[in-house]
RNA sequence: GGGGCGGUAGCUCAAUUGGUUAGAGUACCGGACUGUCGAUCCGGUGGUUGCGGGUUCGAGUCCCGUCCGCCUCGCCA
């Protein structure tokens, strides 16, 4: 029995709406509930299906059987939306079941009708699953939206990942431990969202951007296993999966390896697959990180179909054509993907559409080939007349193949085409329905050179262990020391990941200063964490999986407004209580502060 | 901050190259109807075409600005 089907009677109601059935009739009953629809014959017959969180159920209105005259006047103006509460018998129904309701077979003859709530002048028809409104408006009047059975089932879903969550952990020893939310800027990563402090003039909060640093004091404090379900706050531009306030299923654990949390979580998204979807992942395959950005020119593959990248630099630089061989001489890379058989798909138009798409990644542009009667036509071809062959065969190439260069530095040409062949697959319907294909990613780099700052960032965060044996590179080449990092990927998306954490104070300092973190700034931004290593801390790691986006994955939604009660619009707008809204003087004045902005006219 | 798409009746949409009184479905209101289940049939109300300016004899349509929503690049340790 779960919250779905279980008992909810009340002092206003025997039973919910889905709930009787034939073994019922000749009890009876009284429902509550919304007017889901009016069905009215005039005087002696009115049918009404009434719709609560579980069900739809028919009410029946008949002159000939326990229905008055007053009854039935009264439901003749009943409504869609309106609330109300009917008492009577439950019978078979007359006019033959209804096989789309699980109701279907019996009815609720009224005898006592009572209208708790007139439903006047709606903007929309929750019901009308044809003429759905606009998403701005089911904003504005969220709670009418979140009636339509689809949001139900996402808010139930979400529940029940939840609960599945929290049932797995605690029967391994999980504690669920709250962290503050009210905390203390910290530097790098997103920006953060600020609340003046009225007791310490001119000092802020910060939200937080997760719990990592007290999931990591939690652990040196013997918590030993703790997880939660945290809301998360990154003052950053939103984008369709992704909104500045989410939530993660925060875990850390204590005297572990990286082994031992892959497993963990592995087995955890098994038994919330198994218990939401009935579907059995099975095992989840591991990649590296460097073969990952190889093969799918992304951190996070989508492995549910091949058009695999490969390096065909060295050909390229045997050709006259000196977008190639300027680049290869430069140390750049040529590389290809190949859209198998699809020259008749991909038209001329398509491909030149392709170019500004893999602009945006940073490419120069998008030299395209097409095989057609063994041989090259169109874009690029006269170019590759040198090896031809060669490229033929290096690519398997065959009549009806497209082929997409990608030319430039090797991260910016892995990433434009890793783009474009999830752009190619979605306008092919290359990527197979009803795949779930997880996926850990391992071995990631420590850091990476970042060109504009000229320094190191780290990957993952500070806190990150090295490999172990990789320890010695964080002087000799820092930029070849592998983490103790993993991602958990699902169909090209990232929902989880994680590390181990550094545990000691002298490695914590080498990364810091790598990082161009100096001795004293770390000691005032992270002193208490830097003491609480220096204290006796364990060996420790985690992971935080994006509950937003797992649900998103179980519900078969690409809006991550969907699996959210009450989300934010692109501009970090709440359209039903228009929030944020404007601070009265007095208000700003009791924080120590002042609006600098000014109005444009 | 940049690029793109959109905004017409409560809701979903239409309106020829700029051209008569901006239409349809649905919702709502009134009427008919005793087995419907997207009930049906008849009639009716309903519009600052997001907002402001401009071009024009004439603007829902073209131009400029602006607001709102969505997608996206940057950003998101």
């Amino acid at each position: 029995m779960t919250t779905a089907t279980c008992s909810v009677n009340t002092t206003l109601r025997t039973h919910h709406c889905n709930e009787l059935r034939p073994e019922h009739v000749g009890q009876q009953a009284t429902l509550a509930g919304w007017v889901d629809s009016y069905r009215g014959h005039g005087g002696g017959l009115v049918f009404i299906d009434l719709r609560d969180r579980a069900g739809i159920t028919q009410v029946v209105f008949d002159l000939e059987d326990a229905s008055d005259r007053a009854i039935l006047e009264a439901a003749d103006k009943l409504r869609g939306e309106d609330v109300i509460r009917v008492s009577g018998h439950v019978r078979r129904r007359d006019g033959g079941p209804n096989p789309k309701l699980e109701t279907g077979e019996i009815e609720l003859v009224a005898e006592k009708l009572e209208v708790l709530n007139k439903a006047v002048g709606l903007p929309f028809q929750p019901t009308d699953s044809d003429n759905l409104p606009k998403e701005e408006i089911r904003l504005q009047r969220r709670y009418l939206d979140l009636r339509r059975p689809e949001m139900q089932r996402i808010l139930r879903t979400r529940h029940e990942v939840a609960q599945s969550m929290r049932r797995y952990l605690d029967q391994r020893g999980f504690l669920e431990i709250e962290t503050p939310i009210l905390c203390k800027s910290t530097p790098e990563g997103a920006r953060d969202f600020l609340v003046p402090s009225r007791l310490q003039p001119g000092e802020f909060y910060a939200l937080p951007q997760s719990p990592q640093l007290f999931k990591q004091i939690l652990m040196v404090a013997g918590a030993d296993r703790y997880f939660q379900i945290a809301r998360c706050f990154r003052d950053e531009d939103p984008r369709a999966d992704r909104q500045a306030e989410f939530t993660q299923l925060d875990i850390e654990m204590s005297f572990i390896g990286v082994d031992d949390i892959v497993d963990m979580v592995s087995d955890l998204f098994r038994a919330i697959w198994r218990d939401v979807l009935g579907h059995e992942i099975g095992e989840i395959p591991t990649m590296s990180y460097a073969e990952a950005m190889t093969r799918y020119g992304s951190d996070r593959p989508d492995t549910r179909f091949g058009m695999e990248l490969t390096d065909v630099s060295e050909l390229a630089a045997k050709t006259d054509f000196k977008v190639f061989t300027g680049t290869v001489a430069e140390g750049g890379v040529v590389q290809a993907i190949v859209a198998r058989g699809a020259s008749e798909q991909l038209t001329r138009k398509i491909t030149d559409g392709y170019a500004p798409f893999v602009q945006q990644f940073g490419l120069g542009g998008l030299p395209v080939v097409k095989l057609t009667d063994g041989a090259f036509t169109t874009g690029v071809a006269k170019f590759l007349e040198p090896i031809a062959d060669d490229l033929k065969n290096k690519l398997g190439l065959k009549d009806g193949d497209v082929v997409f260069f990608g030319v430039g530095k090797e991260k910016i040409a892995q990433r434009g085409l890793g783009e474009l062949r999830l752009k190619i697959a979605k306008d092919l319907g290359l990527i197979p329905e009803g795949m779930w294909n997880f996926l850990w990613v391992i071995d990631f780099p420590m850091i990476e050179w970042n060109e504009d700052e000229q320094r190191w960032d780290s990957l993952h965060h500070p806190f990150t262990a090295p490999k172990v044996e990789d320890i010695p590179m964080l002087e000799s080449s820092p930029g070849d020391a592998l983490s103790q990092a993993y991602d958990l990927v699902v169909n090209g998306s990232e929902i989880a990941g994680g590390s181990i954490r550094i545990h000691s104070p002298e490695v914590q300092s080498k990364v810091f200063s790598l990082l161009g973190i100096s001795e004293r700034e770390a000691e005032i931004k992270f002193g208490f964490l830097l003491n609480a290593l220096r204290h006796g801390a364990p060996p420790h790691g985690g992971i935080a999986a994006g509950l937003d986006r797992v649900v998103m994955h179980l519900c078969g939604t690409e809006n991550i407004r969907d699996v959210i009660a009450f989300p934010k619009t692109q501009t970090g707008a709440d359209l039903m209580t228009e929030a944020p809204g404007e601070a009265s003087d007095a208000q700003l004045a009791e924080l120590h502060i002042r609006s600098t902005y000014v109005k444009e006219d």
